[in-house]
DNA sequence: AAATAGCCTTAAGGTAGGTTAAGAGAGCAT
DNA sequence: ATGCTCTCTTAACCTACCTTAAGGCTATTT
């Protein structure tokens, strides 16, 4: 069995303590992936199969617009999930790209192997019940910045809530999620660093 | 038995059919509230412990921003769910208001309530885990979409996806919705009408 | 019937953020 | 070293949308 599993089963154990079946049927299920630095896990018109859980590295999720321009959505570390949850549930064709922006290792499973999951093992099911209802948290707060600030407030917090990231990305990923060009970034950071 | 628990049970019927003990927890556990125009289900500041389900009526979930201004996030009409899932799962304070457009009724649970019916039947737990995973999704295509289209473009998608709402609510309602001024929205539709 | 309140529109002037273009510095490849 | 590519910055001009203010219309309340 990988490190890489150990790293998953740990994740697991935070949330809800797995005993050994449970244990076993991760090592059976998951399987591991490399991706190199600026390749693509999915790209538009792919219909995502794989729910992925980022063992190292970092993805951006992004969306390119009718203009061509591209649109930041989510960025997934260590220990975070990284998959289109409208075309894996809905098995329709994504909208949107997952790019590695370091080289990355993942662990997977197709959408139908882990529903067998869920009913193999209610555990399962329950966790990640509680995993969507945290995105979908997380997700509602986003909105809820987003139309209510202005692009400086948003980067400020940014800073504040993913430090790790903050320092990990370029400023050009980071605009893209914040909803601004890059040069107006700048501006905001010039006008930080006077005050 | 209230004509209200009907509605719910054909609901969820339409998603997982019930049998018999599972319908008549629906009948034991939730509860009728009418709820008047004007009025709020849900405040700043409250913590939101139930979980609500609109028999008949329109609600709006809004959050009020540091300039005082108001920003629509969701309507529920007849066969939705409204509450703060932020403020419901993290027992915090809710930064939301829930008014009701119309004079309403709705059937509601508190959370604890809930948690207990997915613990007794596991069909309720499949259920919601199905209904977070679709409301995640909706709100990621609310966010693909604002991020990537204009004023006008969402105006038009709204329209088009929820055209009853769409006359059943007022454009100060919609403007807000969409993230725009009244103003700016009647500037918009005057540039519709003319093409 | 009058008064009040909410809704919708128009218009003038203002601001946040975008576009285009150009240059300077860092990192990587030949 | 030389070029190449990418990142970050600066600046001039532009646009989508906001603010304020005012007027007319309709619906509700008294």
């Amino acid at each position: 069995m990988s490190d890489s599993t150990n790293i998953l089963i740990a994740y697991f154990n935070r949330h809800i303590p797995l005993n050994y079946e449970e244990e076993e049927a991760v090592k059976a299920l998951f399987k591991e992936r490399k991706i190199r630095r600026r390749h693509y896990l999915l790209q538009e018109g792919d219909i995502c199969i794989n729910n992925c859980f980022v063992v190292e590295g970092c993805f951006r999720m992004f969306m390119v617009d009718k203009n061509g321009k591209e649109h930041n959505l989510q960025f997934s570390t260590e220990n975070w999930w990284i998959s289109d949850l409208y075309s894996l549930f809905k098995r329709e064709p994504s909208r949107l790209y997952i790019e590695a922006l370091e080289n990355s290792t993942v662990l997977y499973t197709t959408i139908d192997e882990l529903l067998q999951l869920f009913e193999d093992y209610p555990t399962f099911s329950h966790i990640f019940r509680i995993l969507t209802q945290n995105a979908l948290v997380s997700q509602q707060q986003r909105i809820l910045q987003y139309v209510s600030s202005t692009a400086e407030e948003r980067y400020l917090d940014f800073a504040k809530k993913r430090p790790e990231l903050f320092n990990r990305i370029s400023n050009v990923q980071i605009a893209s999620y914040l909803g601004v060009t890059p040069e107006f970034l700048s501006i905001i950071r010039k006008k930080i660093a006077k005050s």
